[in-house]
DNA sequence: CTGAAAGCGCTTACAG
DNA sequence: CTGAAAGCGCTTACAG
């Protein structure tokens, strides 16, 4: 029965090496790296000798001491912003099967939305060497990855674009998704349509207001600054700030929540309400068509986010000679009720 | 402005070395490693000139070669499930806390639930020699672990118990959880119970299955062979499962799920029906609060799951002499009104 | 206060 | 087909 080690015992140092397994099979070091790295050139009969020696002896090869001399670490790193939010489950899967499938393994962590977090996260990554960062960004300044990007670092921000450098990004269409939505609820009959959504700092944020005063404008309609709210996505804060655009005499008669988040409080805010309000979110989530009325959403894709943009880490570290590019992925909107209530008025 | 690489600036070669930044500081090389470590013994001007050179040379240590030396990787492994599935973030992002608080990475990887594929996975990090390893088992034979065990890397397994090898383990109390919610059915007047949970070959599936007849046996109620159904948790098979048990002359009046999936399988096929039917599930989530009804479930802590565990393997690491140990953390039930409705005989 | 030498466990480049 | 030497970038142990 194995047992868990003793203090003495917690440094590799008392594992075998290579060494260890040469001298126990009778061969030189070299012949042990050849048989565990199936290179051509051994005897079948030294072959066997080693290999019996690598079983007697326990030995697993240390892939630590291996990618010091090789120079690639076959590691990734992903900083996201919290490993326990749901919308980053499918995009870090979605990383870790295409890191997979190039051999490499993922080191991630979460920012927890804190820019010197997601610094300090992102240079302990480069500081081991990962051969290449994905980061969705908490921060707006990035400079601190200029040297690790020119020492070999390859990079890709996914969900809001790089603060202050040059480098890939991947994301979705804030912008038009949030258009599609808000004209979704136009073509509804809404015409006092309210917007809640995240901090200014962030560029979706900003990018689906964008989008929704694009939607009224083409339609013609005014927007009350009453009606646009950015900041906080605290359930309190989002709450008090539908209360009040749901009530006065430029009462709102829709909704467009700014992410999940908002969107899941203002599901309860009107659950708790007699007079139907129209809803329609940016962000897809689970059980969305579970509930009466359904939830009308504009949803993106995180695992082909995270997919894409893994894509062309790789494709970097292959050596392909690329531009700096923005890829945009597009959303789409899904009807399932709530964004289809009419107008009281 | 940083560029990305081309391929021949790939291999962290061409980074500035401990060496580089001791030549162009004018210094020996352990200089520059008691600067960069902060240990004492450095005049203050030995120190500038060293630090002028690391800022000149874009300096930044590689931890992968300190590493090999220092013996400890200050990295734990986690191997999971999958990393999409929403149950698992908190315990991921738990195991990430802890972690952190004691100056390791983390590096996680998805199962997919094949045991193969989880022994792979734990084999390579063995190999990166983490220095412990937190493992949800897909498998139900970790012997493959003895060698790495014996070596010294720390294991604790989560959510499920190590197969044919002994080790500790944090789980939660299935049995009990399962009774438990049972028993509230009972106690809200149902005879007719149904239960639908995971492959029987997965521990947690057993012992919730375990729980539902000993709260039948307690109740003096009998179990007709046709109320019990284990296997794949596919929409499909649940949705069959539920159509037969909730029909014939020995029709159940609720049903128990035996786990969020099967939960959530359920809730849409009985939205389906007109007549109501109690449901209460083993495992919580989002949004369950805002179905109508509510959904009335049993709730393990996944944070404090991923949190035990981890604080285990850093007292091991840390040379604390502990038992093996079996932890197991205990359930709530959730009354939302799911599991509250009434039979209808 | 400072640094040259040896070594962590591998791979690379080369010689036999 | 096989292996001794050098080196990856650090830290350790030791000497000055």
């Amino acid at each position: 029965m194995p047992h868990n080690p003793r203090p003495s015992d917690l440094r590799y140092g008392n594992r075998p090496t290579m060494k260890d397994v040469a001298a126990h099979a009778g061969v030189g070091l070299k012949t042990v790296s050849r048989v565990v790295n199936g290179e051509a050139g051994v005897t079948p009969d030294t072959e066997r000798r080693v290999q019996e020696a690598i079983e007697a002896l326990g030995f697993r090869r240390n892939d630590s001491a291996r990618v010091l001399r090789k120079g690639r670490t076959a590691t990734v790193g992903l900083v996201l912003e919290d490993l326990a939010d749901p919308f980053y489950g499918p995009l870090n899967r979605a990383v870790e099967e295409v890191a997979r499938a190039h051999g490499a393994l993922l080191i991630n962590g979460s920012s927890a939305e804190d820019p010197d977090r997601e610094r300090e996260l992102a240079l302990a990554l480069c500081a081991r060497r990962v051969d290449g960062l994905i980061v969705i960004p908490a921060g707006d300044d990035h400079r601190y990855l200029e040297p690790e990007m020119r020492a070999g670092v390859a990079t890709v921000f996914v969900d809001r674009p790089a603060g202050r450098i040059e480098a890939d990004v991947v994301l979705s269409d804030s912008f038009g998704g949030a258009r599609d939505g808000v004209a979704h609820l136009i073509a509804g009959g809404h015409r006092r349509i309210g917007f809640i959504g995240d901090h200014p700092h962030i560029h979706t944020a900003t990018e689906r207001l964008r989008g929704y005063r694009a939607a009224m404008a083409d339609a013609g309609l005014p927007v009350a600054g009453s009606w646009v709210r950015l900041g906080s996505t605290a359930p309190e804060r989002v709450s008090a700030a539908a209360a009040s655009m749901l009530s006065g005499p430029e009462a709102v008669s829709a909704l467009f929540a700014g992410n999940n988040r908002v969107t899941v409080t203002l599901v309860r805010v009107l659950a708790d309400r007699d007079r139907p309000v129209a809803l329609v979110g940016f962000d897809d989530f689970e059980l969305a068509d579970l509930l009466r009325p359904g939830v009308t959403v504009v949803a993106q894709d995180a695992a082909a986010l995270g997919r894409v943009a893994t894509d062309r880490l790789f494709q970097r570290l292959g050596g392909a000679h690329l531009p700096t590019a923005r890829i945009e992925l597009g959303t789409r909107l899904i009807a399932r009720g709530s964004g289809e209530l009419p107008p009281l008025d």
